[in-house]
DNA sequence: ATTCAAAATGAAATCGATTACAATATCTGC
DNA sequence: GCAGATATTGTAATCGATTTCATTTTGAAT
């Protein structure tokens, strides 16, 4: 159906060697017989067989994204970040959503044995650092967004949650706070694991005394973050604050306290992590963390095709960026 | 680096051929040489070239998705559903995001003529009807979902614009509301377009006039939906409900109204489209217009594979599918 | 006008799988 | 045990581009 190169070059009447050179290299034809060259394209609407070029050049310029629920926002500002800096150095971006499942992560990784993909970049994988290692060691191209993960080969960014979660702690802790719940996610998670250790390093330096009774488990989504807070009044123990591991989560919160007539932040502080697009538009505006995710992307990328390109900057491959603590309505008001 | 077929072969002491058998069909092979070369496959890690298997099967199974924009989340659960079908059909998807500029959408059509992507699926495409049919007429496979589309080999899925529209304001007029605002999103879009319709139908059915001044347009963004609010206020002009093209710019009406005090439901009314899913988690629960999404993905990946397998249905090209209004705290109370 | 270097073009090999067709091995029935 | 049918395996062509290497053309200098 398509028109092939040969049938461009018996058109323009050259050979299909120099329809290639007309098409691939700006130099090394003369302008009249790139003339006819183009003009045979045009009319064929010639566009050259993806899977025959990727073939013969071994490369196919794509990289692929992974990441755990396109859902969610968290990952796709950082997927934005990285589309526009590929996009600039002609890299095609392919966004695959794992849905929170280890096993279509997995399938996703294959993209790169199968050569679908010159490199992959996971966000926040669920795999284990061997598993990952192990690819990287093959001699594929990952880098990864959310963890760190120790390999020579790997280019990783990330944001220090134990050290954000310890501030978000230290303003619940000024407004007069002690009683702080913390609504977990995935448990398994490293962010989870992360932010939870970072709310009980601010409880100990603060000499608070952890009650496990003020820890529950969600699942980053709404509904995880309502049904816990359920449970959490439920419980019929005293709090006056609720630091979550996201906003969806902080949302569910929301909805929970509207629910039983609890009003934000007088009766109760809410602190998310991530900056949703959306945490500035609830009522009252919800306080959280910010990443810089689009730019954490648009960093990932661009280090990992100077990897692809060979150009290894061991002193360049891991970074962890800043967070800043946005204190909005949610949580600013001072409780005595 | 990679092994390849013949390296496999080799190993197994049989011809690539048998190796590609084992690999491809379940029968025509010993079970004695198929464990001969399911071992070497393992013991190599081997996994057959993308590419070379595409150029040679002239298919490759690979679906792509252009979204407007993947920070929506109208796009990601339709593409959720899109995805869990095609993936029991052994199609793998891709995701690309358009970002809302025709310029990139067209780019990403070209993966058809690359032959990258057996098949396209485009959520409310911005190209014009004439180009996406010219590109269906020379036997590329697109679906569309959104917008109907005439062209005997393009399935398309979508809701009633203007009849929800019209429910909406019913709603909003059965509530007591006379002086009702609508929040358009970018006015090309057909979505917009239609939406206004439906506003104007319902008022010409109800014998109100319509005043220019009460429709201002947004961008389909939370921010979009604030400045416009801004610029209503500002106009000093009476209005006792909004109904906003989609609940982000619903979103950002609520964040007007809490700077102001004005509050929702009592002084101000809104609904939104398309239930997006934060949309019932915010205080007060926003009302709003469901549209099936997930389905709407799952039906239509399914049409278009069944045209890519030449099984042509007409009768089951075009899908209209029903929207729901979902009356919740923004709204229920009536005026007087 | 002639020679030689440089530039442009073409012929053919190549990438790594699948598959049509040919060849060989196995099985069945007598 | 053998002919013939059938099942298994191998050989070689093929997909459509790029790229190496060889060849031809062009242009500059004498």
């Amino acid at each position: 159906m398509d028109a092939k190169i040969i049938d461009v070059a018996a058109k323009a009447g050259v050979s299909p060697a120099t329809v290639s050179r007309v098409l691939n290299q700006a130099n090394g034809v003369t302008s009249k017989t790139r003339d006819k060259v183009m003009k045979a394209v045009d009319e064929l609407n010639y566009h050259p067989n993806a899977a025959a070029k990727n073939l013969r050049q071994q490369k196919t310029m794509n990289i692929g994204v992974i990441a755990q629920d396109i859902n969610n926002a968290y990952f796709t500002e950082i997927i934005k970040g990285i589309e526009n800096m590929a996009y600039a150095q002609k890299y095609r971006v392919f966004i695959c959503d794992a849905e929170n499942q280890p096993e279509k992560e997995r399938e996703y990784v294959t993209m790169l044995m199968d050569r679908t993909m010159d490199g992959v970049i996971m966000i926040t994988p669920q795999l284990s650092d061997e598993e990952i290692c192990e690819v990287a060691n093959k001699g594929y191209f990952i880098a990864v967004i959310g963890r760190n993960i120790e390999h020579p080969r790997i280019p990783c960014i990330y944001t220090d949650n134990v050290k954000f979660s310890r501030q978000v702690m230290e303003h619940l802790l000024a407004c007069g706070h002690r009683d702080i719940v913390f609504l977990n996610g995935y448990p398994e998670a490293i962010d989870s694991y992360e932010r939870l250790e970072g709310y009980l390093k601010a409880l100990k330096d603060n000499q608070i005394p952890f009650r496990p009774e003020l820890v529950e488990n969600g699942d980053f989504n709404e509904n995880g973050g309502y049904e816990a807070m359920k449970r959490l009044f439920d419980k019929k123990i005293p709090f006056s604050a609720v630091f979550a591991a996201n906003d969806e989560m902080a949302l569910g919160v929301y909805q929970a306290c509207a629910e039983r007539g609890i009003s934000i932040p007088d009766q109760l502080a809410v602190v998310g992590v991530d900056n949703n697009r959306i945490s500035k538009y609830v009522t009252p505006p919800l306080s959280t963390v910010n990443q810089p995710k689009y730019t954490m992307g648009a960093i990932i990328v661009e280090r990992l095709i100077d990897q692809m390109n060979d150009n290894q900057y061991e002193d360049k491959r891991v970074f962890v960026v800043d967070s800043e603590l946005l204190v909005r309505g949610s949580s600013h008001f001072s409780r005595k």
